[in-house]
RNA sequence: GGCCCCUUCGUCUAGCGGCCUAGGAUGCCACCCUUUCAAGGUGGAGACACGGGUUCGAGUCCCGUAGGGGCUACCA
């Protein structure tokens, strides 16, 4: 038997309760939860609010509705509790209080009492924090005691050699001590900072991998030194990369808008792709092949196919641009491999949301129509939206939409009008049977397939481009089809 | 400025010393199909940042340069 027994998989989240859902944040969460899922351990949800002044009411909300939104399950957390809580840290100060008191007592770490105008000062004579309280005197200590004055607790980094981190993404990093600071672990108020509250936590919440955004890369031998000072097993870690502006240049901001190269607006934030009308498992995939891939030459993959293969050593350590144009092909993929009643129930709140009252049925038929259409669920309003409209109020198109290639109004009328006792005279009225009929008719008065079906196309939806010209009319009916026709030859007569 | 990380087609990526005259995807272009929109099919243009090494052999290892990103708070 080994002392080195097998550890369960446990990766966690992290977030500060900052408001909304950045997708940069939920790639990174999804690594961890990949990686936990692959080896089927835990993934653990903990909100980081030690900083009281960027907390935002609603956060853990928004938090929550994203994971479920992409289906990403959290085993432990400050909804649903688990056995290492509270999961809310500012619930733990006790917990990191009584571990800075301890690093002070072994020698690890100090009380420094500067002020914020000592800070300023330090800085402004270039160079950061000089380090002036860590050797005190017991004598000035004890002075500087009585006096009450506000301290904050510091770690003593060693002033000299070196720190070698192993992370899981790209090895080895070897960081001089000297260049690091004292780092601040327990602030004024008695919070703790995320130096000391992650390690605190990651600890007994015994998470066994630490995924984080390489922001983090250059704390690590800070983070490393006081886990060391701790006594404690390290986990392992893997700095993740992040996600650039599309055009690569600098990290991919909540804050400032985005605009793609086509001049749409880059959504960011999770409730953005849902009201853009994404797919959450296209929005998944999306976001699993950057800076990774599932290795097979496969872009469209299922979650579960992701799993079993993800490992965080696969993981690209070069950041990226975010490729956002990818998502809306990735997106129709998936569009078009839905199930239908599937697709409809999706498309359903989308139309009601543009003011149509939606007929369950109707859409049934009309959805199979828009597979290979839509990229997004909310390209469906431009697409079928006529289909739930009242179609008493239904007017023809303006001319130049009406007429074709090489056709002119009259032209385009004679066409319309004389299709009408065709379809009149068909004994069905489902599309095959108007396909070939209005071919025959095309043939029989000289024009293309395309001038015809086109004419009729734009007589029938009141527009350029929407689903079958046929199929369209068959489910609008021999009448109502006949009647936007005549409405169309109507239109052109008028003098414009 | 200092420190750390990164660097293959426009973009996302495969590549872990010979299988690479560098593969896939997206986007773009062309053609085909077609109900002149899409989808689908076929084809095309398009990359190893640069310079030194190491090696019989380098996209793959090492060093340097350049470029990009990040950190440098009593924020995370």
């Amino acid at each position: 038997m080994s002392n080195r027994q097998m550890s369960p998989v446990r990766t966690r989240y992290a977030p500060s309760p900052t408001g909304p859902q950045h997708i940069g944040g939920i790639r990174s969460a999804l690594f961890g939860w990949l990686f936990a899922r692959h080896h089927g351990g835990q993934f653990i949800l903990r909100i980081e609010d030690t900083d009281q002044k960027r907390s935002v009411p609603g956060s853990l909300e928004a938090i929550l509705e994203a994971f479920e939104w992409l289906g990403l399950d959290i085993d432990e957390g400050p909804h649903v509790g688990g056995d290492y809580g509270p999961y809310i840290q500012s619930e733990r100060l006790e917990l990191y209080q009584a571990w800075a008191k301890r690093l002070v007592e072994q020698g690890h770490a100090y009380k420094c009492y500067a002020s914020a105008e000592e800070l300023a000062e330090m800085r402004a004579a270039g160079g950061g924090y000089d380090r002036r309280y860590r050797d005190l005197s017991p004598e000035q200590a004890s002075k500087l005691e009585a006096q009450g004055k506000p301290y904050v607790i510091r770690f003593k980094m060693p002033l000299s050699g070196q720190t070698t981190g192993v992370d899981m993404i790209r090895g080895e990093v070897v960081f001089d001590n000297a260049q690091l600071q004292d780092a601040v672990i327990l602030k004024s108020d008695g919070f703790p900072t995320y130096h000391l509250a992650h390690i605190v936590d990651d600890y007994h919440m015994k998470i066994s991998h630490v995924t984080r955004a390489v922001e983090w890369l250059p704390s690590f031998p800070l983070h490393i030194r006081i886990w060391e000072a701790l006594g404690w097993e390290k986990p392992q870690f893997a700095h993740l990369p992040v996600m650039l502006n599309p055009n690569g240049k600098g990290k991919l901001s909540k804050r400032k808008q985005q605009f793609a190269a086509d001049g749409k607006s880059v959504p960011v934030l999770v409730h953005e792709f849902i009201s853009a009308g994404y797919l959450p498992e296209a929005v998944l995939n999306f976001l699993t092949n950057i800076g990774w891939n599932f290795g097979d030459n496969r872009e469209v993959f299922s979650t579960e196919d992701a799993i079993e293969r993800f490992q965080l050593k696969d993981v690209n350590p070069a950041n990226s641009a975010y490729p956002i144009a990818k998502l809306d092909w990735l997106n129709s993929q998936y569009i078009q491999t839905s199930a239908v009643d599937d697709l409809a129930r999706r498309l359903k709140p989308v139309l009601e949301a543009a003011g149509f009252a939606v007929d369950d049925d109707l859409l049934r038929r009309v959805a199979p129509l828009l597979q290979a259409r839509l990229k997004t669920l909310n390209d469906v309003v431009a697409m079928a939206g006529f289909f739930f409209a009242d179609w008493e109020t239904f007017q023809a198109p303006p001319a130049e939409i009406l007429i074709k290639r090489k056709m002119d109004g009259v032209s385009t009328a004679n066409v319309l009008r004389g299709a009408i006792p065709v379809l009149n005279a068909l004994d069905e009225f489902d599309h095959e049977t108007q396909h070939r009929a209005m071919a025959t008719y095309a043939k029989d008065i000289g024009y293309k397939n395309g001038q015809v079906f086109g004419s009729l196309r734009a007589a029938v939806t009141g527009q350029r481009v929407s689903p079958p010209t046929f199929e369209t009319m068959e489910i609008l009916g021999r009448a109502e089809t006949v009647r936007r026709i005549e409405l169309a030859v109507q239109a052109l007569s008028e003098p414009a």
